[in-house]
DNA sequence: AGCACGCCGACT
DNA sequence: GTCGGCGTGCTC
């Protein structure tokens, strides 16, 4: 017998199958999906990889497979989605595989097992800018040794179960930091899942109003005939979206079958879990999401594998949990951008979850109050099912939102970021004792440095962008590759002194906020304020515990959390996003417009929301103040059918990068010619572009060209563009990427 | 990706 | 002479 195996590795050249003989005895055993070691070349160790296939012969000649684990890790099916997920997002299968292998799984040759976990923790002594000081100071160069120590830093404490996972080189590297007085190795109880111990009381399901109840109903027989169909659940926050989920899982666990809900990472909340908890039992819910260590990963993974959980709730890798027997799927804010992941495989939890609903032969559910502008087209051509819900359960009545035109404001002499009506409104809320928030989707201080006389802007050296201002660390950052420098005073290019700091940033609002409130309480929620763990929910606890009276934040702000003594929400510019190449551009501005005005005033207090920007006549904004999804689809349909946007239309984004540009240049030429004679040959109707620089012409010392093809993708341009990239081959040196619709254009 | 082979310049 | 730098090519 032989076997097809797929090597782990994320070399271009070795994403393929090679054949290996399979040893007599382990013919009965062996599967599609186990994992195997086997000799590769001229290599000392073994190198470890998935079977793929089982054949009888192979027309090469054969070396045998060295072992097998026992654990069978992947089956037919995973693989076969894995196969999809390479096709479909670009990538090697081998890190398509890896998106559904337990995690921490070993990438050498020695076995994985992992003891029971202990509650043993490993804690790190120091300030971690010391550790690494230190480490480099004594000249400690080990990739191992300095991967070991990132892993501490982001887990500041882990358990002697996560160790496990760890080879056993790198536990005596461990050991040998605990020695040296890095680390400390101490036995406590401590318990880092919240839920283990906690008790929850037991919650029954609610009444669901008539809306609700037309809805679930339509779910439910889906559910019962076990039917693929896909409903949009189109209704705003506090219309009772959670409730229907609810009924539909705890529909799915009577039929005997299992579900998935998604949910945006940054609403998973304490709250939201317990809320479920309280409904189902935690024994037979696994919670996965980022803030997992590997070990407490491992241990969710594990549960989920052994058939123990019926419900899984998780961020967007949790579409990859090893569930069976699924009986429905759900994905909640579906319009949310974090479910496309942004690292390679580039896969979109939304299009896998169709796949896997489509082979479990369940339906899917998709949530949203400002649903993605293709989901809505989709329920119009009745692909998907639009279950709407007008009603807002407890009744509370929309905010008031006002737009202020900034131009004005600055024709009246007011320089400030707030504008005169704003300041008032701040004002007056401070002296009601009621909650503010504002809301700026820009980080840092200032967002460009610029010489008055010559019009320098400075510019990170590694990538062709300017670079942002931070107050708190006095320094230039670039916010693409992490360049630091130290701030200018002297232009570089003309010796003036007359340097201006241009554009605004949190941190600068909140400074601007201080000083025109000096007794208001403020905090502020940005990358730079949450990059520790748990820091996310610490700020948005406080803000609401301690009664804060003003929270200043970026998009961080506007999801999940309810604050029921918030009345004033001010958004200091709704332009950031309008302006930004992107066919998202719109879509993008009404969401989170819609979803920052849904902040106030949840409850009894009226809010109010006041929206400043310099294109007060965008649609977009117009309509995010009507807060009327259907107008503004209304409005942006036609928009995209003439531009030729998605969903009329597909926008396929070749990337090319590398060091050298000319080379960057050459490779892309090359590929645009061969797709342009396959297209006049074949007469694919396909818009193809010549190769341009991509908006970011270079990030991290690498020149970025791109060419955009406009069609309508279907497997036949899949296998062009495959075949455009295999038959094409280039220099290692240069990178090249395929994206259908890119979350990111730049 | 690794690992070896091979070609060429630098250095005892 | 031979050590080592890295460009090239192959791995069932």
């Amino acid at each position: 017998m032989i076997a097809e195996i797929i090597l782990n590795s994320n070399a271009k050249d070795l994403d393929r199958t090679f054949d290996y003989k399979v040893p007599k005895d382990m013919e009965k055993q062996i599967k599609i999906g186990n994992r195997v070691f086997v000799p590769f070349g001229r290599r000392k160790v073994l190198e470890e990889g998935f079977v793929v296939g089982l054949k009888e012969t192979s027309t090469f000649e054969t070396k045998e497979i060295a072992s097998m684990s026992d654990n069978p890790f992947l089956n037919g099916k995973r693989i076969k989605l894995a196969k999809w997920i390479s096709k479909r997002y670009f990538c090697n299968l081998s890190d398509s595989m890896k998106l559904m292998l337990p995690p921490g799984t070993k990438t050498n040759k020695v076995e994985n097992r992992i003891k029971e976990k202990t509650n043993n923790f490993v804690y790190l002594k120091k300030e971690e800018d010391e550790i690494e000081w230190e480490i480099e100071n004594e000249k400690i160069k080990s990739e191992k040794q300095i991967r070991i120590l990132r892993f501490l830093m982001e887990n500041d404490a882990i358990t002697t179960g996560d160790l496990e996972i760890f080879t056993d080189t790198s536990r005596a590297i461990i050991k040998t930091l605990e020695k040296n007085g890095y680390i400390e190795i101490v036995e406590k109880q401590v318990e880092r899942n919240p839920f283990l111990y906690k008790e929850v009381e037991k919650t029954e399901k609610l009444k669901l109003n008539d809306e609700q109840e037309k809805a679930y109903e339509k779910i439910e027989q889906a559910i019962e005939k076990q039917k693929n169909s896909q409903f949009l659940l189109f209704g705003v926050t506090g219309s009772g979206k959670t409730e229907i989920y609810m009924q539909a899982i705890e529909k799915a666990i009577s039929k005997g079958k299992t579900s998935i809900m998604l949910v945006p990472e940054i609403s998973l909340t304490p709250q939201m879990v317990e809320r479920f908890m309280s409904r189902f039992g935690k024994e037979k819910i696994a919670v996965l999401h980022s803030k997992l260590s590997i070990g407490e990963r491992y241990d969710a993974w594990q549960k989920i594998a052994s058939g123990k959980i019926n419900i899984v709730i998780g961020a967007r890798s949790a579409i990859f949990a090893p569930i069976q027997n699924i009986g429905v799927i759900i994905i909640d804010e579906e319009h949310d951008s974090s479910y496309q992941s942004e690292m390679t495989p580039k896969y979109h939890a939304k299009e896998v979850a169709q796949i896997l609903a489509k082979e479990n032969l369940c339906p899917l559910i998709l949530g949203s109050a400002t649903p993605e502008i293709g989901t809505f087209y989709k329920t119009n051509k009745g692909e998907i099912e639009l279950l709407e819900l007008k009603k807002r359960a407890n009744n509370s009545s929309l905010p008031a939102v006002e737009i202020i035109d900034l131009r004005e404001e600055l024709q009246n002499g007011n320089r400030s970021m707030l504008s005169v009506k704003l300041q008032e409104a701040i004002k007056e809320n401070l002296e009601k004792k009621q909650q503010t928030i504002l809301f700026l989707n820009r980080r840092g201080y200032s967002t460009f440095v610029m010489c008055r006389d010559c019009g320098y802007t400075v510019k990170c050296k590694n990538c062709n962008i300017t670079m942002t201002y931070h107050l708190k660390q006095d320094k230039l950052k670039c916010h693409y590759c992490g360049y630091e420098e130290k701030k200018v005073t002297v232009c570089p290019a003309c010796k003036s002194t007359n340097i201006r700091y241009f554009g605004t940033g949190t941190q600068k609002l909140e400074q601007e906020v201080q000083k025109l409130f000096p007794n208001a309480t403020t905090i502020r929620m940005d990358v730079d304020t949450v990059s520790k763990k748990n820091s996310h929910e610490e700020i948005l606890n406080r803000f609401k515990e301690e009664n804060i009276d003003i929270l200043i934040g970026t998009q961080m702000v506007v999801k999940g959390h309810h604050f029921p003594k918030v009345t004033l929400v001010g958004v200091i510019a709704a332009d950031s996003s309008l302006n930004i190449e992107d066919f998202r551009a719109n879509e993008r501005t009404f969401q989170i417009l819609t979803q920052v005005a849904g902040r106030a005033g949840r409850e009894k207090l009226q809010g109010k929301v006041l929206i400043q920007t310099y294109n007060p006549d965008s649609l977009a904004i117009e309509q995010a103040k009507q807060q009327d999804y259907k107008e503004f689809y209304e409005s942006e349909i036609p928009i995209r059918k003439q531009l030729k946007y998605p969903p009329f239309c597909d926008i396929i984004v070749i990337g090319f990068s590398s060091e050298k540009e000319q080379e960057v240049i050459k490779q892309a030429k090359k590929v645009y010619e061969y797709l342009k004679n396959r297209i006049i040959t074949e007469k694919i109707g396909i818009l193809l572009y010549s190769p341009v620089p991509a908006p970011i012409d270079k990030i991290k010392n690498k020149y970025r060209w791109r060419m955009i093809i406009k069609c309508i993708y279907n497997e036949q341009i899949n296998t062009l563009l495959h075949q455009a990239i295999e038959q094409n081959e280039c220099k290692k040196s240069i990178s090249q990427t395929i994206e259908i619709n890119p979350s990111n254009m730049m």
